[in-house]
RNA sequence: GCCGAAGUGGCGGAAUGGUAGACGCGCCGGUCUCAAAAACCGGUGGGGGCAACCUCGUGUCGGUUCGACUCCGACCUUCGGCACCA
């Protein structure tokens, strides 16, 4: 900011206050369930209100507010809402650091943002804006929790789950970034809690089916097939019955059935619920040992690809079915519980990490797939690519890929196994220790056990007085009043759920609650819901790729397998818009390169931040704010502003040069077309340049008296009509200046005609071999033999084709020619 | 390690098989001014040439093509995602 700002020659301030007070008290963008146009929802990741808005924040919603401008002006009828996803952690944490309560810190907040939005100048229809966490809201995040405890879709289970030491809360899968607190960036460990689940994994296999989607970016689809990490295999059981036990066998998955023979070793997750049994005396203490130092590694520790293959053998062996070796048993956190069965058998020869643990504990290495070429595997590694078998009984000489089906067949045959699909992808944990969140409707009873909240008796309001800091328990828990409640089913004494709902529950379905957003009969109005959904454009983060796209994904197939609704996914096409940095770098208070739009736009108006934050970049590539990079635009908008107010008494009553006026039109036509198919397309950069060349050219056509009054009447009102999406508020005190009635923004966006856009005359591009040897002005209707014939004669040409044979003449029409020579 | 995206002037970027560098920033020169700023006009990839022009040039090396920033292969660098998943 220490670069001086170019002056802005007109009331930026006093324009922006003028058109936001005048469209707000028309209602011009006030959105209306009936309006017969056809439909387009356009819905922006909303905020958490967490402060002040900042230019990630413009970058987020000015340009998403351009787009749905656009169609708007294209004749759809636009739903583009805005709300605050105002439970959550940082509003949270932000109170206790404050100690003023997160409801209070939350509403401020949000009326501050509030007020920085409007002064973006967005087409936001406050009228259905939400809050997440006022209960109006939240009341249908209890409800629709009952639906999906209702259909067994939420369950609840004791499991080990990560847990923040900082936070002192249960963090999902997803919070968890390198082993650390997405947050707040300490190491988690583990814990043993009883929480509830969503089971999002029933809808794996279906949420990996992208067809229901228009146009996704490839780079989330890739993220969300990973992120669920489908693999195919054999679930296959080894033999423990000789020791007597309850259990008779040890289940194992593996995508390699076809290494089966190979197997000499099998190693358990330290967790697994046989260690106990199966370890011999003699190795009781030491198997003890490792099970307890694995618990109090952090995740971090524990997933570590670098760290050396532990394991501590149990004293134990399992029967190979197939071919009744004993194979010894290990156990290794390597191993975890939550994939698979918790139990891998051990194939060194042909898997890298199990030819590592093989070798470290001296087990012995048994190749059972020979490589095609039949060059030796070894040297240090496993051979894990396809080949053909070897000491595999009546397998052998097989090709591998065709032995998976034939070993898989015998093991189904033989009631060994099964063929079986495992996925990555965990329950969703939404269950929170933490104050600000929806209370979960649960009721604990005595006598009848987990009572789920009658709907009725919807919302379970959040109590205001807890001690919401985090103390290990859950705030809520503190709260008597709270807790003690009579059972719904026999009346009697009974205890609240004291938990409340991870944030991702309510962005789930929130794109639901826009189409009707002050509906209080449920979640949503079927009828609207039907009218609006699904979001025909979202946009948005690609930090967002997988949690929220997922669970809503999830949400609204639940919702649809409930009769909710009626379509498969929420978000037709999706967009992520890339980074802002500043100066090169990322934004940071310790950099002090931190970029407040405030005052920017106090000095240089809305329009100009907007339009910087397109011009600056593709949207989808992110930016770099200079401050010297806004002056550009800062100085187009005083050239236009000047410009398009000349007294056109001063322009000449006929203009003589035909071809200059011919000329112009068609530098409209073309711009025209090209901000129409940028607009629509994201790309604002491309579209701006375009309005910049034609403002160019109007400017440079009034100076040289090329342009008559009807002709730059014409220019500068569909210049302006095209402006409005990207400047609304300049656009629209320019329409009025030039004496258009109110309002730009109603206007529709500009046909180009295709006609008086194409080019009389072209610049015929003269190449020998491939390379620019001349350029020739022609008529563009020029025939094939003539641009040929003109091309030969050229003068420039002629040097680099003397004494050669022209062995062939590319033509490209409208471009050029191609002389090929010896 | 695996998956994905991206590498173009001094800078942000444009051009997705056909004139590389649109548009803007910055810089240089000029007009105006006592002067500066602003504004306006002109110039601005490197090398050579008085000039017309020539030549090199889109991370590196190869390939396809009449023609490659663009398509294909390998590599280098940067950024993002996932990471002992059996």
């Amino acid at each position: 900011m220490t670069t001086r700002h170019v002056e802005i020659r007109y009331p930026a301030t006093e324009i922006d206050r003028k058109w936001q007070k005048r469209w707000e008290n028309d209602g011009i963008y006030r959105v209306k369930d009936d309006d017969p146009r056809p439909k387009w929802y356009e819905l922006t990741m909303y905020p958490y209100p967490s402060g002040d808005l900042h230019v990630g924040h413009w970058y987020v919603m000015a340009p998403a507010d351009c787009h749905a401008r656009f169609r708007r002006m294209q004749g759809y009828n636009v739903l583009h809402p805005m709300g605050f996803d105002a439970f959550g952690l940082p509003a949270e944490n932000a109170a206790i650091s404050r100690g003023i309560h997160p409801h209070q810190w939350t509403m401020d907040n949000i009326a501050n943002m509030r007020r920085q939005f409007r002064s973006m100048g967005p087409m936001y229809d406050w009228k259905r804006e939400l809050i997440t966490c006022l209960p109006e809201y939240y009341r249908w995040n209890q409800w629709l929790f009952l639906q999906l405890y209702k259909k067994g879709l939420a369950y609840q289970a004791e499991a080990p789950v990560v847990w923040c030491p900082s936070c002192k809360t249960v963090l999902a899968n997803e919070q968890v970034v390198n082993g650390r607190c997405e947050r707040c960036d300490t190491p988690v460990t583990r814990r043993a809690l009883r929480q509830w689940f969503f089971s999002i994994t029933s809808y794996a296999e279906e949420l990996l089916d992208f067809s229901g989607f228009t146009d996704w970016p490839e780079k989330i689809l890739t993220m969300q097939r990973n992120w669920i990490g489908r693999s195919q295999g054999v679930e296959i059981a080894f033999d423990i019955s000789h020791y007597g036990l309850e259990e008779r066998e040890l289940r194992t998955f593996t995508t390699r059935i076809d290494t089966i023979y190979g197997v000499t070793f099998m190693v358990l997750a330290p967790e697994h619920p046989l260690v106990e049994k199966l370890t011999a005396p003699d190795q009781r203490a030491v198997v003890q040992a490792y099970v307890e130092e694995t618990q109090r590694q952090t995740e971090i520790e524990r997933l570590s690809t670098e760290k050396e293959k532990t394991g501590i053998p149990l004293g134990a062996y399992a029967v190979n079915q197939l071919n009744g070796e004993r194979v010894p048993l290990y156990i290794a956190d390597y191993v975890l519980t939550t994939y698979g069965t918790g139990a891998v058998m051990g194939v060194p020869a042909h898997d890298q990490r199990d030819y590592e643990f093989a070798k470290k504990h001296g087990l012995p290495i048994s190749t059972v797939i020979a490589p095609p070429d039949g060059a030796g595997a070894e040297d240090g590694r496993a051979f894990t690519e396809e080949g053909t078998m070897v000491n595999s009984g009546q397998f052998d000489c097989m090709a591998s890929p065709n032995a998976v089906e034939a070993i898989a067949d015998l093991v189904e045959s033989k009631g060994w196994g099964h063929r079986a699909v495992s996925y990555r992808i965990r329950d969703w944990l939404i269950s929170r220790q933490r104050y600000w969140g929806t209370p979960i409707p649960i009721v604990y009873c005595a006598a009848c056990g987990t009572v789920p909240v009658p709907e009725d008796d919807l919302p379970v309001l959040l109590p205001p007085n807890a001690e919401f800091k985090p103390t290990g328990k859950s705030p809520l828990a503190t709260n008597e009043e709270f807790v003690h409640t009579t059972c719904p089913s026999c009346g009697g004494e009974a205890h609240r759920e004291t938990d409340t709902m991870d944030t991702f529950v309510d962005s789930s379905w929130y794109m639901f609650r826009f189409a009707s957003p002050h509906y209080d009969k449920g979640p949503f109005d079927p009828a609207l819901v039907e009218k609006w959904l699904p979001v025909d454009q979202y946009t948005g983060g690609a930090e967002h790729a997988v949690m929220h796209l997922l669970y809503a994904r999830f949400f609204t197939k639940a919702l649809r397998d409930m009769g909710l609704v009626k379509f498969d996914e929420p978000f037709l096409r999706l967009f992520n818009q890339g980074i802002i940095i500043a100066g090169g770098a990322k934004m940071s208070k310790s950099r002090g390169n931190v970029i407040n739009p405030d005052d920017y736009v106090e000095s240089l108006g809305a329009d100009v931040v907007r339009t910087y934050l397109m011009f600056l970049g593709p949207w989808d590539q992110g930016g770099d704010w200079t401050d010297t990079g806004i002056n550009g635009v800062a100085r187009w908008m005083n050239r236009i502003w000047d410009l398009f107010q000349r007294d056109t008494e001063k322009l000449p009553e006929n203009v003589q040069n035909a071809q200059a006026l011919a000329q112009t039109r068609r530098k409209l036509h073309q711009t025209i077309e090209k901000v129409y198919n940028d607009l629509d397309r994201f790309k604002f950069n491309t579209a701006i340049a375009a309005l910049m060349e034609l403002s160019n050219h109007l400017a440079r056509a009034w100076d040289q008296g090329e342009i008559d009054a009807p002709l730059w009447g014409e220019c500068v009102e569909k210049f302006l009509v095209m402006l409005a999406p990207l400047a609304p508020h300049n656009a629209e005190e320019l329409w009025e200046r030039v004496g258009h009635p109110y309002s730009v923004h109603n206007q529709p966006f500009p046909k180009w005609d295709p006609t008086l856009a194409a080019e009389e005359m072209i610049t015929l591009v003269v190449q020998v071999n491939g390379r620019l040897r001349d350029r020739l002005e022609v008529p563009a209707s020029i025939s094939e033999s003539d641009a040929k014939e003109l091309v030969l004669a050229s003068p420039k040409v002629r040097p680099h084709t003397q004494n050669k044979t022209v062995k062939n003449l590319v033509y490209v029409p409208g471009r050029l020619v191609n002389i090929v020579v010896d």
